[in-house]
DNA sequence: AGACTTTCTGAAAACGTTTACTTGGCGCCG
DNA sequence: CGGCGCCAAGTAAACGTTTTCAGAAAGTCT
């Protein structure tokens, strides 16, 4: 269908390889072959075809991105940083969301083998076959929130323990005593990290109060609902992420809790979203689309330069504690804010 | 580096071509050969390479999505709704922007030649050269909210024409006389569209007013601004997407201008977001989940059955009027709403 | 028991490139 | 004027698969 190189070589009265030689101007040519092999080639709208390119030359141009979903601001919010590094490196993006299980992770990074040069994956689930032998040995990877970072090559983490600390001990300095955590899914690496800051950040003669979630604006909603009616309302409410800040938020107003009058709230991540609620949530914020950016060109690096580059360094991701009304900080007039996290 | 279909023929102590039939189970191969052909490839972790096995069978298994912005709830819908589709199918999704101009959405297609069995495109963009000739010649391809539609392939518009219309009417029978437009960038489709529908909403007797805009935030702000300082503020402002109907309400909000009380907004596309401003914004529906969706399958028929099936055959998506507190009807007591487009 | 099927396996071609190697023509120098 | 080197262009091998074709072994039928 499409003109294949020998199409070209024929038009222009010339071999194959003086084709190749002429579009790569790589060694010289007779600058009238190269002005045949030209328009020869522009005549046939001739494209060099990638998988045999890639076959021959291994190299693929293009990376994969493998993420746990693709829904939410989250992810879109990472899938950006990531796609405007590589078209900065005009490298093309091929991206998978493993909805679920890491054996369906492991399937989808089969796959990848021979369609691109490196990988970068988050995978945040804790338990079943571990990723290290699912990887095609020899592919370059770099990982995002994981568990299991050291061994297999570059990882960035962000700094979940640290943020929710921080969260946490606001919440606590602005005079809140009892305060409530929504977690996520327990099979989360992210999720028990934010849990285990929350504990640290509550620090002694405050106990922890932990809510069932699962990082969806329903289960978020179910909780709030479960507050609103519970005749121990805290005082203040900490989820472990925005989304499910937002579902908490909806099922109080509708309850007639005032927020922050009657309860703080706070949420982790600062979604887009989380200034445009009322009131603005406080949150801490993740810059996610620069992790993207930053994972993107370590796994460059790494791929330029296969085992001998940085093996499995481990860099962390700051955050920083964003405060807006809803944790009442404002409203109660205490404690200034705007902390970095950590 | 990683194995190959001749390490695990090596090590099974058979030929390549019983490994392959082994592996793809096509052909009967003996009980004997094929557990250890399994036993071999496991053992060596082999993964059959991607870029060689579609050279020969002629079909990657990848689509290809080409978009122009990566940014922002509205791509990230129609990544998703692509994306589920696609995943369902089995099926790897190529992703790339083209930020901008259109040689850049060529340069892109062309790059795409071998890597992709076919292509699912939306480029609003108008003029430059045709999309066309820039097409690898015989690649499927399914269009998305592009004027020349015609010609090429499947299409899918949504009805930006109907669903202006509509809005536009419904704020004309909610009452307003004065309704002023904040117009999508000059040289996009979409936007072209929605102000006709706008223009054709009004009908006879309202004389119709347009701000220039570019569909971000920022350029709403600014439109908003404008509108609460000038003289002749307007009874409604009918903005062409939500991003910019927001960022006109911070403005409008920030200059003590309240909306629906002092002013009617309205927006379009029904982004996550605009649920949960407040007031809740009145947009228009686009079911972009759905449309890629639909586009992807329609794709995949026109992948299966090459030329024959449904040329050039142009779907229009429906859209449908979200009537929300920023409008006013309901403030009003006018107009009883949540009407369909079109 | 010999001929004819049937069934499995291996050798080799093909996919569309790039690139190492080979060839041939030409100028330069001795 | 002949050999030596150089440069452009062509030939062929390679990348890792699938698949056609042919051959061998085994089974069946007369």
């Amino acid at each position: 269908m499409a003109a294949t190189i020998k199409d070209v070589a024929r038009r222009a009265r010339v071999s194959i390889a003086s084709v190749s030689r002429a579009l790569n101007n790589s060694s010289s040519v007779t600058p009238d072959v190269r002005a045949r092999v030209l328009r020869a080639a522009s005549r046939l709208h001739y494209t060099p075809h990638a998988a045999a390119r890639s076959l021959i030359i291994r190299r693929t141009h293009t990376i994969g991105l493998l993420l746990p979903d693709i829904h939410g601001e989250y992810f879109s919010e990472l899938i950006r940083g990531v796609d405007r590094a590589a078209r900065a490196r005009r490298l093309h993006l091929l991206v998978s969301s493993t909805h679920g299980n890491n054996a369906e992770a492991a399937e989808a990074l089969r796959s990848m083998n021979g369609r691109v040069d490196g990988l970068l994956m988050m995978s945040p689930y804790i338990g079943g076959a571990s990723l290290e032998d699912a990887l095609p040995s020899g592919l370059p990877t770099v990982l995002m929130n994981t568990h299991e970072a050291a061994g297999i090559g570059a990882a960035f983490v962000v700094d979940d323990f640290g943020g929710a600390r921080a969260m946490t001990a606001h919440l606590v300095a602005a005079g809140y005593q009892d305060i409530v955590h929504i977690r996520g899914p327990a099979n989360d690496f992210q999720s028990l990290e934010r849990v285990r800051g929350y504990r640290a950040g509550l620090g002694t003669g405050r106990v922890p109060r932990v809510i069932d979630g699962d990082f969806t604006e329903g289960s978020g909603y179910l909780a709030g609902r479960a507050l609103a009616a519970s005749d121990t309302r805290p005082q203040a409410v900490f989820a472990a992420n925005d989304t499910m800040a937002i579902g908490c938020l909806f099922a109080l107003t509708e309850a007639g809790v005032r927020v922050p009058h009657d309860i703080a709230l706070a949420g982790f991540d600062d979604i887009p979203l989380a200034r445009f609620v009322t009131p603005p949530l406080t949150t801490v914020r993740v810059a996610v689309a620069e992790m993207g950016r930053r994972a993107l060109e370590s796994l460059i690096v790494a791929i330029a330069d296969p085992d001998a580059a940085g093996r499995s360094s481990v860099e962390t991701v700051p955050v920083e504690l964003v405060v807006r009304a809803s944790c009442g900080a404002d409203f109660r007039g205490r404690a200034r804010c705007k902390e970095a996290g950590e």
